[in-house]
DNA sequence: CTGTTAGCGCATTCAT
DNA sequence: ATGAATGCGCTAACAG
């Protein structure tokens, strides 16, 4: 057996050693220890059936005596795939993306993949930095929960050069993966409760329109509208969050005559304009009907509760999960994957006002 | 100039080439192009101050026409550094991790670092499984904010052998960096600010015992209440979130004569406690005061808002990453960072009932 | 079933 | 200021 061309000693540590040595011992530790070739340990690493059990076992051995743990990056150097995939998200405080990231940890978990999340913002050039961080550190596929409806980046992605997948945003121009819900229907449902209950006055906040999601609530809203004979009214939020909410209150709340319902294209606008509402002296339902989107955990702790359109965000995760590794894969065709939303009647919304 | 080793043809690629192809372009085929050898290409990479400018820019030239983007693994396998650090949070639902997570992507970013986010949930085995991947994937470093009082893994690796940083949790016999609020002091406050309302009958509502910085909690709400010559009645929840919190409320209204006030280790379970009023006819303030802790988002979306000891999470996470780099770079002593909390008082909180 | 031989793409001596 | 040579730790043919 030809020694390790590194030539390395016996495994004194020398002195002069580094303050954080990772990993010392390496897979040419183990053959040596071990009496067999690189190669055998390497089949043994990765459950090659090509080795004799009893050789197996010694290897195995050796390796826990010798506290050998694999190095994944001289690995993801040869193989080039790390069976690690990646979540972007704009903004980790908005729960609807926990609960996206709990399904996506699951589904990755349950095919032997790790799951690292990583929180962008919504600054485009940090975005793009971190997935060209993640794409040369070998992370195996990326799953957007950030797309704008033109997004660049996606698009160059698209072309099957690097495998993604689209959560919840939709960049309808490109050729990848995208698990979505039906977002038009699910404002169309949102519209229609509130028209049942008698509102004639209905207003729509929705989130910046380069997110394409919030196009298509937009839609389904003016849908619902327009086959009751009303005229939709739309105010644009400048951000999706609850201070974004609470701004696009101020508005809503100086309307004259103001609307007696408002369906926000998210929770967190609805509940920006629930405490809009309270600071302003303005009861909810009594006087405001107020419907959101998503279905998050805090859509419940909100006061009153609110009534709002439930996307099944874990199985959305666990979906894009699912089409990010078939990619990986197969690489076949990108698929798109609709799921249904349904409406979740809380406290926030009553019979429109006399 | 020797042609690259792999003897790889120009740059026609094969027709068989694999679907996903991330990376074609080499530091090779760069050299090539630009008519000079890998060591200079590499050195334009890094910065070197020993390369021509004239021949620089032609390097970096040839760089972005060829579209040359540098494999981070290859370059790990040497280096061993990949200017990457993690995150480990146990539930990524709590707003105080996400809060967390933005300090420290903030100061990672700022020292041009980038940080990747792992929910790991409270599995001890997964948690274990994480920490060996992201270290054998060459993470420069990890920040724990999951850590248990006697948390083997983080022993294991507290012994300088792999630079890490606690957040918000202690390890109290582990060497290593930390940064931490004066939980003792935190709780100390909540319970004063009760007391000073009148409220004889207090209960703690604390997480598991094996989170410690619910212990210094205690501590501290003990301190309090034996000063002012009460005896600390303390009720340990089976778990941090809201569902832990509205079944610990159910020993909490049964007690007879029932508590005037409660002190909860987190503002989740304060918000389970919320709930459980609500849900029992417990008026709050009025018959009940709740205090949490964390000043979290949600404290001030709760109804009513809940007054909170306030962490300053952000800044948390900000000293994390700082500690984190400091041990990277130098290797020196762990240090310990201990931040101030304060009392933020909302409206769950009044005087007691007569 | 096992060993030998080549690199993966890059950083890093040592020359010059 | 630049180039040639070497190997980081591992997997992947290809022999045997």
């Amino acid at each position: 057996m030809k020694p390790h061309p590194g030539g390395r000693n016996p495994k004194e540590p020398a002195a002069d050693a580094r303050k954080f040595i990772v990993m010392p011992v390496t897979i040419y530790d183990v053959a040596r220890e071990a009496g067999v070739s690189l190669a055998t340990v390497s089949r043994v690493i990765n459950n090659s059936p090509y080795v004799k059990e009893s050789t197996r076992r010694r290897v195995q051995e050796t390796m826990e005596r010798l506290g050998y743990e694999p190095n994944l990056v001289a690995s993801a150097l040869m193989t080039k795939r790390t069976r690690l995939l990646a979540l972007l998200v704009p903004d980790i405080s908005n729960p609807f993306f926990a609960e996206v990231a709990w399904g996506v940890e699951d589904a990755a978990a349950a095919q032997n993949y790790n799951c690292v999340i990583c929180n962008v913002g919504d600054d485009t050039r940090k975005q793009a930095a971190y997935v060209s961080v993640l794409r040369r550190k070998g992370i195996d596929g990326i799953i957007f929960a950030t797309a704008a409806h033109d997004d660049r980046l996606v698009l160059s992605l698209g072309k099957g050069r690097y495998p993604i997948t689209l959560m919840a945003r939709d960049v309808p121009s490109a050729e990848v993966n995208r698990v979505l819900t039906d977002d038009q229907k699910g404002a169309f449902l949102a519209a229609e409760h509130l028209l049942r209950l008698g509102h004639r006055r209905l207003v729509m906040i929705s989130e910046p329109a380069r997110i394409h999601s919030s196009i298509e609530r937009q839609r389904g809203f003016a849908a619902a509208l327009q086959q009751a004979g009303l005229t939709p009214a739309v105010i644009e939020a400048d951000g999706s969050d609850i201070q974004a909410g609470l701004r696009a209150s101020q508005a809503l709340l100086a309307m004259h005559p103001r609307p007696t319902a408002v369906f926000c294209a998210n929770d967190m606008l609805a509940i920006g304009v629930l405490q809009a509402a309270a600071a302003a002296g303005v009861r909810v339902p009594a006087e405001l009907s107020v419907v959101g989107f998503d279905g998050t955990p805090l859509a419940q702790i909100a006061s009153p509760p609110l009534t709002t359109v439930v996307q099944p965000m874990r199985e959305m995760g666990r979906v894009a999960v699912q089409l990010l590794i078939e990619s990986l894969q197969n690489g076949g065709t990108p698929r798109r994957v609709v799921l249904e939303p349904h409406l979740h009647v809380g406290a926030s919304t009553g019979p429109a006002p006399a």
